[in-house]
DNA sequence: TCACAATGACCATTAAAGTGAACATAATAT
DNA sequence: ATATTATGTTCACTTTAATGGTCATTGTGA
């Protein structure tokens, strides 16, 4: 079943951050909080809460909604992004495809 | 009710990146995903997906993810991110409070 | 090589997130 | 000032995501 879940506070932090940065950039637009809720196909009730940095927020929900009003996650056009994207996959191609542990190395990292 | 829903490119690329971002620290630090997730409390199924950039997961279980393979989304320390609070804090009480639509303006920015 | 650990992938169950309605309160254009 | 619009907040209902299990497949240490 699902469960309730406890966040730590640099989670915490940084969901509050993102929800005011995504507030901030709406009232710098102009829009209400319906009319960009209804541009992101969501509910007034779901933007209020990810403004608010509600941590079960979906995240895709969220990264969209923060696209509309011009908060940047990472870069955020298209081409940088597939830039990075096949960056990492050529490194992922270099690590190994799955982590085995050594018998008695206990492999804390120090 | 719950709706399914549809993403644009843009956020399912940056959903990709970050799931990546997150596999490339896993494997790094030599964690399983077992383990991984055991310390995060989460299910293998769920870090799974977020490693895949499944937009229906939580934001905060995959910000408490990255944070624990070191994927810093913004500043990632408690001090940076506070200040940056309270620095957002401060613009919200610069800008009006509702956003309020004249009779006539079309508001569309242009 | 090869045993076995790690990952990929699917499924039924169950609790939680999203929704829309509703209402109170706050803010602002006129 | 005040009418009206935007926001804050709660709630029952419904759908979805997280879970734990399971099994196949892949990868790797010995």
């Amino acid at each position: 079943m699902k469960r309730k879940r406890s966040y730590s506070k640099i989670t915490r932090q940084a969901l509050s951050i993102l929800g005011k940065l995504i507030r901030v950039g709406r009232v710098e637009r102009g829009m209400t909080a319906q009319e960009l809720a209804d541009r992101a196909g969501i509910s007034r009730t779901t933007l209020y809460n990810i403004e608010k940095g509600a941590p079960g927020a979906e995240i895709g929900t969220v990264f969209e909604v923060a696209a509309l009003v011009g908060v940047r996650l990472f870069e955020f056009d298209d081409r940088t992004l597939a830039m990075h994207n096949a960056r990492l996959d050529e490194k992922l191609t270099l690590l190994p495809k799955s982590v085995r542990h050594s018998r008695q190395e206990v492999d804390d990292d120090f």
